[in-house]
DNA sequence: ACTGGAGTGGCAAACGTTTTCAAGGGCAGG
DNA sequence: CCTGCCCTTGAAAACGTTTGCCACTCCAGT
């Protein structure tokens, strides 16, 4: 077209406030431009961080996000899941790990399969029952290793904080702790085991149960936050850290570094994964067949893990 | 209508897994059931919490928010505005502070017109420019608050360390801080402020220059993370918190009790700002004409603050 | 048996786009 | 000067709902 006319278009565009109407333009393309993504909580940074990757690869593609934090409540996070359906959003990417309900697994897998036949897109950040493109941070393998690392600095005898039942994510991290400790020989039962919810205070309550149950020397949680509240419960029941006790923590989050006693960690690169999640959702949508991305953590030394003398 | 067709209907709707399309809905009804809400990180907890907030109030009354994560960039903020309006969204909810750059605060005035020309509502969380309902924090109180709890423990030369400049909400909070220096009649001068991102960083570095420009006993900060910087800068230097030096913040972030020194600060409670807001919000879309909420903050006593004894 | 009213069912218009199609106009090549 | 082609322009259909309207049925009251 004419440059003139182009001009004459836009400033009546403009006088008259003119703005595309996104959802006519949705209805007839059956292209909504927007992706729903469900957390657990969005005022966890470990969510927050995944989020903030999405949307800054998101955003530049022009697609927006639907935010869903489901507070880890079966029924909220199908009901999001229909929503999402309903307004059309071209893909739902899972960012949380899934729930091991029976009846919601059922009617996961129903509503995601309804979704996937008008075309929706599902993509997967964590450990979840749904298939789909997805972005693998290996859980079970990241546990294992930070077993691995502490029998590196001598400890023979460590108990395992785990996170609640009720969460897939809970399973496999328990899996990479006790297949590590078989591998490795090291003293074993379920007395060196405790679960409490992904807090501190729930980690604070399995750390006084382990202390009372099992005779370790060293500790890890299956969140930094519950490593923190170990920590706490450690430092209140007058036992030293890293001397008394050696306690290793599993995320990374900004706090692990600024505790009571500097935490030694391994780092989940969540920015990471949300910004290849977008990556990912964005070729499937062009009509790709991407690879799954894996991402690797990394342990980060800070203080409190102690060497253990190895007797002789 | 009588049960059996009802109960026909139902069941071929299941059959056939039909979902409403609420985007042609929308298109009749000129009401999208969409809110988009506009913040500066999603990845910081501040704003994780207010939208936390917002979303638990708005899932219920069967609203879908949409976040934005403008990552302070004024053009970012506005393309945002931009989309959120193109995707017809009911309502925008500012919970950041407005920048202070002149062309953005221009521009942002005129797409909140169209937006609300168009039967939007804005609401603001936040020291904003924009007009609308409203959930107020005193921010300018909070700071003088914070003075004063230092005056009533005896200090009388105290250092302010301030956000950055491109932000509205940190010229309120200075304005706080020389107020209360002006009434209480402490030490004054431009020695006694420094400014710095709103992070752990700058916060340190902000001190390492108050350090050397000022002799003070007590040192307020314009976040927790900034204190949490300054807390570290302070002790790498060889000054003790709080007995060489006191600490306040602003905020209470989960951060704040288990820092290097547990924290005294003054909590905002951001959950409930976004649980107002949604409140608000509803109110607006549903025609009336709500007051503002007003919410205050409470000073949380940690170990960062000690009594300096007044000579004679 | 006739009338009136309430409730039901179906039809058509409208929302603001994109997309397809046809018709129209201008221009180059023969 | 005519034919053919390409580009522009305009009109119309479609997306999946809601809503208003009209005709219809059914029942009660007279």
């Amino acid at each position: 077209m004419s440059p003139k006319t182009r001009e004459l278009v836009l400033s009546a565009a403009d006088r008259l406030s003119f703005e595309p109407n996104r959802l006519a333009r949705a209805l007839v393309t059956a292209k909504s431009q927007t992706v729903g993504v469900i957390v657990h909580d969005i005022s966890d940074p470990y969510f927050g961080e995944i989020v903030k990757g999405l949307e800054d690869g998101l955003h530049s593609e022009d697609y927006r996000l639907f935010v869903a934090s489901s507070d880890r409540d079966p029924v909220r996070e199908l009901d999001y899941v229909r929503a999402f359906h309903a307004h059309q959003v071209d893909a739902i990417v899972f960012a949380a790990s899934s729930l091991t309900d029976p009846s919601y697994a059922e009617t996961l897998e129903t509503l995601s399969a309804r979704f996937r036949a008008r075309g929706g897109v599902v993509v997967v950040l964590s450990d979840h029952l749904l298939e789909g493109p997805r972005v693998r941070f290996d859980n079970r393998r990241a546990v294992a290793d930070i077993v691995a690392y502490l029998v590196g600095r001598g400890h023979r005898r460590v108990g395992y904080i785990g996170g609640p039942p009720e969460l897939l994510v809970s399973g496999v991290r328990l899996a990479g702790f006790t297949t590590a400790v078989a591998e490795f020989g090291l003293a074993t039962g379920p007395e060196y085991i405790a679960n409490g919810g992904f807090t501190v205070t729930g980690g604070g309550a399995a750390m006084g149960r382990l202390l009372e149950a099992a005779d370790v020397t060293a500790v890890v949680a299956a969140s930094d936050l519950m490593a923190i509240g170990a920590m706490r419960q450690l430092l209140a029941s007058g036992v030293a850290v890293p001397d008394g006790m050696s306690v290793a923590g599993l995320d990374d989050i900004p706090i692990a570094e600024y505790g009571p006693v500097p935490l030694t960690t391994m780092r989940i690169p969540t920015y990471e994964i949300g910004r290849h999640g977008a990556l990912l959702l964005l070729e499937t949508l062009a009509g790709d067949k991407p690879d799954d991305v894996v991402l690797s953590g990394e342990i980060i030394e800070r203080e409190s893990v102690a060497n253990v003398e190895t007797p002789g």
